[in-house]
DNA sequence: CAGCTACGTAAGTGAATTCTTACATATTGT
DNA sequence: ACAATATGTAAGAATTCACTTACGTAGCTG
């Protein structure tokens, strides 16, 4: 997880995922898209294939990239797991505030339902 | 997003997230769990306090850490139109496999539909 | 084979990250 | 006012990161 989330934390990296992510491409195709060199591309390429965000096809002197859907789904799933331990903040916090509003009420009017 | 992402892409904050999910804790608190220094705890406080991600609450000489429900609400929102935008390789993938298999079946038997 | 194309890899650089120890600051209790 | 407590901040070292230029290497093509 850690290595697929260092991965994502940075926005180059992103926007080549979105590149690849409805059509295969090339190496020098993704490159074109950057300022960046092409070599700095090859190395984000290489640290998103070690995360197993993209997958690799060989032909000829091309290398075809492209999103790797199960990485990218794994990854999803983790993180869904990460959201739902703390997911329920919301509700918690919500809670709270609705009980301090009522306590708040109370200081103000200790017995009464007046209004 | 990207300061948020950065912030959850280390192990050490996403204990620390963790820790103040469901209830407030002191730095101290906090730093007790990990054999880091307490400054590096503080500090990475410091970096999800500026990713949104946690707030604090001061009271006399404690510091009170708690996870920030909106904050990290909006990433996972983020992150979930990220995931959008890739989801559906899944799908496509499969449909292309699907197709893939029904031609290697077309070429052994190219007009049949014998079996 | 010679040369071109499409790549990855090596080596080095500057900036950012993560940690440490030492110190400054605010608040509480005597 | 003084000491103890809880905490952030400063400064610096070690590591990692994103990038650059230069180079190596497959595969195609004349």
């Amino acid at each position: 997880m850690d290595e697929a989330l260092k991965a994502l934390a940075d926005g180059t990296r992103r926007r080549i995922l979105a590149l690849v992510s409805r059509e295969e491409r090339t190496a020098g195709d993704i490159a074109g898209h950057f300022t960046v060199s092409r070599p700095a591309i090859s190395q984000h390429l290489r640290v998103l294939l070690d995360a197993g965000l993209v997958s690799v096809r060989g032909d000829g002197t091309k290398r075809f990239y492209r999103a790797d859907a199960l990485g990218l789904d794994a990854l999803r799933r983790e993180m869904e797991t990460l959201w739902r331990g703390r997911l329920d903040l919301l509700k918690q916090e919500a809670e709270a505030e609705a009980r301090a509003a009522e306590k708040a009420a109370d200081a103000h009017e200790p017995e009464g339902e007046t209004s």
